[in-house]
DNA sequence: TGCCAGGCCGGGT
DNA sequence: ACCCGGCATGGC
């Protein structure tokens, strides 16, 4: 079986470099892992042009809309009630905890960073794994739905495994290098949305179809 | 036209 | 420890 890193090197040689995470701060970075929760990234791109227009790229600016004004800017990635709530629930928590400075964040460390960015309502693991990962340079793989999907097609995964599973999976098997994780990761989204979709799987065409892979 | 998108939460089993 | 329904808009 392929190891990763063949994996990932076809993937980069077919598709290139990704330049992920596409923002200009890491708080815009931040405000993106929460707006593209289940979400097609081209609603998020129009919410967060909205945001900047309306100068709220920064955290004192975004807590001082008003809350309908703030449903209104975020209301193309959908959740909008959600999402604005959400959005105010993190921003306050990044204020108060580290005075919306992104270097102070990240200091710290990462595994106790983690455990906080969880118990902000409206974090999970992925948004969570993106943050430190994308924004903050952390070691940390983020595990998504494309990972998933492009994992468990290609039988590198058991169709039951958990996303704890997945994310040792990778990381054991690959060097602990936050760059490699973050082109890695933006290649399976790159691939997954051109060839690994939830259903009329088409993985035919896939780069990495030497391997075995099933419809699921 | 329907199905899907770079999830998360709360309640139920 | 899973599993499910709710949350909602825009694109192809």
């Amino acid at each position: 079986m392929a190891a990763l890193t063949t994996i990932y090197q076809r993937l980069l040689k077919r598709f290139g470099p990704q330049y992920w995470w596409p923002a200009q701060s890491p708080f815009e970075m931040m405000v993106g892992a929460i707006l593209t929760q289940a979400t097609n990234w081209r609603n998020v791109e129009r919410a967060v042009d909205g945001l900047r227009r309306a100068g709220a790229l920064k955290p004192q600016a975004l807590l001082a809309l008003r809350g309908d004004r703030l449903e209104r800017l975020v209301h193309p990635t959908g959740y909008f009630r959600q999402k604005a709530t959400r959005l105010r629930v993190f921003t306050r928590w990044f204020m108060s905890r580290f005075g919306g400075n992104p270097a102070r964040m990240f200091r710290e460390p990462h595994e106790g960073l983690r455990r906080e960015l969880l118990a902000v309502d409206g974090v999970g693991q992925e948004t969570a794994d993106s943050i430190l990962l994308y924004a903050g340079a952390k070691p940390v793989f983020v595990v998504d739905a494309y990972t998933m999907r492009v994992l468990r097609r290609h039988r590198l995964s058991g169709a039951r495994a958990t996303y704890e599973q997945v994310q040792r999976f990778i990381t054991d098997a690959l060097p602990q290098d936050p760059a490699l994780y973050n082109e890695f990761h933006a290649l399976l989204v790159a691939v997954g949305k051109h060839f690994c979709h939830r259903r009329s799987p088409d993985c035919t065409r896939c780069p990495l179809g030497e391997l075995p892979h099933t419809s699921r």
